[in-house]
DNA sequence: TTCAACTGGTTGAACTTTCAAGTAATATTA
DNA sequence: TAATATTACTTGAAAGTTCAACCAGTTGAA
């Protein structure tokens, strides 16, 4: 019922086209830059975790909060911070207001490697990306995906919201 | 030697912008299209390899060149094709031109699975992606896409191949 | 205030991907 | 033509990710 039946519309060969750019130059793109950082021991999940980290005041912030700005699940940051945590980088700390949470909080060694990390990070991003893009590509491409990612949430919204968790897929 | 230590250029506000704009939306979309194909028990990369595999004369190929075009590599694509074949979708036959080699073949059923897939892929990457954008954007999109991958593709070839394999980094 | 529901976070197991090493066949070259 | 290198692919283990279940603390409602 919730599937129609009705004749698929294909891509033609300019939206194909597109399509095909566009997840393949990413593919390329995500990979050569995880490849740039592996020198500093960083995937590009736990970069952001850690930069992420760094900004919040006091470098300390929730789990849960953090797990949500680097755009992982809880499960998988849990997992990466007993590793960087054995790795020194970062600590977990029990927050008093609420007794159920934790802090994650980065150490000075935790700092000291994303600032070594960060100029070779953004000049791999400039290498690989960023130079090759007109000032004109910049907006566009911000603009398109801004609105690309304002459906996904909208989509998001009206799609799992309204569906009373009984009425999930087999 | 091979590391500079020059200042580093950091991403101006419209760099960043695009930058931020296109990874963040593009994790949220590669994501969407990922939950989107659950129920036809397929991950975008196995469709992927299904669908590069289907196209193939006689709906067959060889390891080799089907991991490379679906972009993935030989000890994944044998891994993958386990499950695969378990499922009951591809097979394996040797190849007797060269010995060494191997065939992926596509049975009846992988071929039933992908021809019901395709349609539901092909409208979930509408729905989520391609028809928010213009065909203006499409070109854009196209014309940057193809320009970063080129920009890769001549980085690796100066990057790795002189590289006499001793040179590599610790 | 007590009990049910929910939230924050962790855990272990299952599954996936990567990495390094292994086997067997082909290509090379001296 | 006998080494030697290379290619095609697989394998098992290590590392990473997801999933569902779990604890403990908090919230909310009766």
């Amino acid at each position: 019922m919730a599937t129609k039946k009705i004749e698929p519309r294909w891509l033609n060969p300019r939206e194909m086209k597109a399509w095909r750019s566009y997840i393949i130059a990413s593919r390329r793109l995500l990979e050569a830059l995880d490849v740039d950082l592996e020198g500093h021991d960083l995937s590009m999940s736990d970069y952001e975790v850690l930069a992420q980290l760094s900004d919040a005041p006091g470098r300390k912030m929730r789990m849960s909060e953090l797990a949500e700005i680097a755009m992982i699940s809880k499960s998988r940051l849990s997992h990466r911070m007993k590793v960087m945590e054995e790795a020194g980088w970062v600590k977990r700390e029990e927050c008093l207001e609420d007794k159920r949470g934790y802090f994650a909080v980065m150490t000075d060694r935790g700092w000291k490697a994303i600032v070594k990390a960060a100029p070779d990070h953004v000049s791999s991003v400039r290498h690989r990306f960023v130079d090759h893009l007109t000032s004109k590509d910049q907006e566009d491409l911000a603009k398109i995906f801004d609105r690309v990612q304002g459906q996904l949430r909208d989509q998001f919204l009206t799609e799992v919201k309204p569906v009373s968790k009984a009425t999930k897929k087999s």
